[in-house]
This record gives C-alpha cells, structure tokens and sequence, in this order.
DNA sequence: GTCGTTGTCTGCCCCGGGGGGAAGGTCCGG
DNA sequence: CCGGACCTTCCCCCCGGGGCAGACAACGAC
C-alpha cells in the first residue's frame, strides 16, 4: 500500500494521541516509531503501529500509568495473561479505594453544606502521632472540670512569670496543657493536673508545684476547634474513633491548648485532644 | 503566654502541614507567617494562625485546589456565605461527576476481565472530529458488501498502480476508503463506492474510475479493531451512539482501512468507521 | 524548478502539590 | 562553648503532557 511512512500528525489524528503524547512515548520508548529519519528527525509510523497506538490510548483512558501500559503491552505480545489480569485488578482496587474516598469526602461536604457553622469544625479526623517527652512543671488539684482548671491555671502562672524566675532565664518552650488522670469522666472530683512545658531552673514557693517529664511515645490526636464548652464532644468524637479501631488508652488523657482564650474569641479556640495508646495494642488498621 | 513565635517544624506537628507546603502557602500568599526574620529567614506563626493552618489541612483533604482554598479563607474573613456555598456545591459537583467516570471504568475493566480476547476491541469510544477534504480516484459499484468491495479494490489498484501513472509522479496519500451511498443497511445490491486520496495526475483507461474531491467536515468516528466480519457489530455501536446523541447523519458512510489485510492477520486489522455530521443539528451535548 | 503552505523538529517553561536532598546558616539546652 | 536539632534557599523529580519559539523539511500546485 506504500502507505507505511505515516509521519507524527497523520499518526496523531489517527489514534487521537497528540504529538506531543507520541513524542513522550518515543522517549519513554513506549511507542517508538519504526523509522526514525536520522538527517531530519522525523518520525515515521507504519500501519501496524496504529494498532499499539490505539491500545495505548484506550489503556490511558482507563487510566493506567505510562509504565504500565508499557508491561501490560510486552505481556500482550509474549501472551503473558497472568500479569495483564493482576494489573487490571490492581486498578479495579485503585478505582474502588477512590469511589469511596470520593464518597466520603461527599458525604462530608454534603452534611456541612445544611450547616456551614460547623463547617470548620468537624471535618477533623482523628491522627496517630508520636509526641516527644517533655519537662513540665505543673500543679494538681480535684474539683468540677472547668473550676479547677482556672484555678491552677491561675496559680501556675503566678508561680512561674516571677521576676526571680524570669532572671533566671525560665522559659516556657510550649503551650499549657491538662492532664486527666482518672480513668473515666467525672463530673465533679475529677484529678487534674495543668502543666506547661519549661526549660531552665524553675523556682517556686508553693509545695504542691512540681516539676517532672511527661512521657513521650505514641497517640491518638484530634484538634478540636470552638469553645471549651465543646470540649465534651470532641472527646465523644476521639473516644469513639478509638473503640472502633480498638485503641487502648496507656496513660491519662490531656488537653493542649494551643491558643490563648485571652486573645481569640470562644469561636476561635483550638484545642488538642491526646490520647496515650500503644500502636501494638492495635488489632484494625484504619 | 509568650507563646506567639512558633517556627515551622512546631507549626508543622500541630496543624500537620509538612514544612515543605508551608513554605509553598507562605511563596503563594495562603498562609504568610507572622513574622519573618529579615537577617535569617526563619518563619515564626502566631497561635492565631494555627487555626488557618487547620482550616487549609481539612480543605486540603477535602480535594480543593490551592487557589480555592484562598478563596474560601477570604470568604469566610469577610463572611460571605454566599462564595463558601458555591464552591462547596461545585466541589460536590467535580466529586461526582468523577465518582461517574471510575465506575464507569471499573465496569469495563470488569466486562474486559471475564473475556481478555475483546478486551482491546470493545474500549473505543465514538469521538467527533474534524476531516479534511480529500482528492481521491475512486469507482462505485453495487452488488452484496464484502465481493463488491474486493472487485471495486481490485479494479482500483490495477488501474492505479500502473507504470503510465508511476512515472507521471501519482502519489497514494492516504489509506483505502468505502463509501456506502444508501441510506440504509442492504444485505445485497448494496451502492458502494470504493476510494483512495491521490496527487497529482492520474490516467486510468476504466471510465467508471473517476476523480473527485471528497467533502471535508465534522463527522463522528470510531476506530474498530478485529476482523472485518465484526464491521456490522461496530455500525451497531456508532449508530446506537448518534442516536442517543441525536446526531443526524449529512453524508455516506464513511470505512477507512488503516491497515493492510495483505500484512497483518485478521484480529489485528483497524478499520475507522466515519459518520458525516452537522455539528449545529446536536442537541444534547455528551 | 520554485514558491508558499503546512508539517515537524528540538528546546524551554508551565500546570499541582509538593517530596527529596544538598549545602550551609541558626538556635538552644546543658 | 559545643553538638545536635532546626531552619534557610536552591535545584531536580514525580505525571502526562500543553503551549510557544525558532528553525528546518516536505509536499503540492504551477
């Protein structure tokens, strides 16, 4: 048919793969062309290349990666069944991770659009993260959650933003910090203890002030961004994110708080919520 | 809380945004720390700013591009609920429309998993493209598709393929063609005209040869691939597409062979089927 | 042959959303 | 004052090409 010396615009408009596409896949050596004029360049197809083209083209608009078009075509031509079935599987499992993360995330959307106040405050999930030991100093006290916290909150401040404290170069390396040290939420009586992170001497009047390590090691971590008011919730949240994964707690709960209620308004404040687990005690992965 | 020059790694394990994308929002304006040390560079974020970082984290995750992400920031800086809406729906919108498209996918590569032999015919879909008119020589005759094809081919070649016209510089510029003059399928005493684009002069001694210039335009195509027995199942396809398409034929029929039967085996044959279409007349867009 | 219209070449920068690493300056706790 | 952790900029890489510039090459009509 003297028609085997198809240059790259004719070849293009056949299998609709563009020139620049083609001249990919020659470098990639995907689909190099059968003659190539070595004077000028130019690149020549021939009848029979149409087809691979067209294969490409079809396997790109499934949505399979150059490299493995490349494989699946050699196993084509050694007949090779086996891995072309495993690379289709492997993108029909691709393809059905992203629907669902797809639907998800619709699904997110789909809820904050009735209302957009919750908007920024619920999308958060869950993380598992690894926290460095720190030194702390930090004061205990036992009374109804929020009454407690402000009055050691209070207390260690004074403490600690003393003038003899500030010359001996204390600094205060991270944001406050409560830790929950009973087992179970409790309404009043509840144990806790506010800490902040420090480095240098510290020195303090009041006995029941001390400074110790918070240990490191694995977590489970949720930011949680509204008033203190909404603090409960959040812990619902994370609580149950954990049940569901079967995480169990290796240590006392805490709260850091990584803005400053003087500063932003109720709406603004975010909080972080630990949760001390051992990624060995896991039996799901999420 | 003396709390308020947090550099980057700090940032990064609190709003879990790598350093390496805050230095991206920092260079595109999302997110531009507090402060900046002009003699050394490094970045210091206020507490204020770690509930941006975790607003751009969740519409990260969310899918939204960079550029969205600003919009909405702003929009909601100066509560305009009306862009935050607008977005979320177009979002939603992308989401599913894309949703559609894997499925589909993954439907084919299910169908093309149970039989490997269809699996590079069937995935071709119709497209709309543009085709140039073309001179071609050509010869009509009527009688059942497939022998009055083979004698109209023969007769072509062996006038065409002379010495008379070799010497006076005939060039065959592109593949063999059949036209098919009625309007509808017939079994037998089927119009068929039978076509091949030519430059330059041609002699031929048949009077039924004639050259002409065949008309240009929008036309809809599918490139088949198999054994030219498949031909009437690929009709089958393109036809049932116009129609859901209400896309009105304005011309004949359109078979272009790719490739030469004399060369290849029958599976690997290419034939493009052309339907002739005024783009205008489409009412519903696919 | 010759002229003008296409076609094609290489090479470079661009898209998104960063990852990885090199080379070198800074900060901070002890 | 020292070591290690942290920070900076700079550059190249991923994928699958798109778009453009400047310079040749081919081809058809006369």
């Amino acid at each position: 048919m003297a028609f085997d010396q198809i240059p790259i615009g004719r070849f293009s408009l056949i299998t609709r793969l563009s020139p620049k596409a083609l001249r990919l896949y020659d470098e990639r050596g995907l689909l190099v062309p059968a003659t190539t004029d070595i004077a000028t360049g130019y690149r020549y197809y021939t009848g029979q290349q149409i087809a691979t083209g067209v294969s490409i083209k079809e396997l790109c608009g499934l949505g399979f990666p150059l490299a493995e078009i490349e494989t699946i075509l050699a196993a084509k031509e050694t007949g090779d069944r086996g891995t072309i079935q495993q690379l289709f599987t492997k993108r029909r499992g691709t393809i059905r991770t992203e629907v669902i993360r797809l639907q998800q995330i619709e699904a997110l959307l789909e809820e904050s659009g009735a209302s957009l106040e919750t908007m920024f405050m619920s999308f958060n999930e869950p993380v598992v993260k690894e926290i460095a030991p720190q030194r702390v100093v930090g004061k205990r006290g036992v009374g109804s959650y929020s009454e407690i916290i402000t009055i050691l909150m209070n207390d260690l401040c004074g403490q600690i933003f003393t003038n003899e404290n500030m010359r001996n170069g204390l600094k205060v390396t991270g944001p406050f910090m409560s830790i929950y040290h009973d087992c179970e939420y409790r309404e009043k009586d509840a144990t806790v203890e506010c800490v902040v992170p420090i480095t240098g001497k510290v020195a303090v009047s009041d006995p029941a002030i001390d400074v110790h390590t918070l240990p490191g090691g694995t977590c489970l971590s949720l930011i949680y961004k509204g008033p203190y008011t909404g603090l409960h919730g959040a812990w619902s949240r994370i609580g149950t994110y954990a049940e569901e994964r079967e995480f169990a707690a290796t240590g006392p709960h805490r709260e850091v708080y990584l803005n400053d209620p003087n500063l932003v308004s109720d709406e603004e404040l975010l909080t972080e919520l630990q949760i001390p687990i051992d990624i060995s005690t896991r039996r799901k992965i999420s």
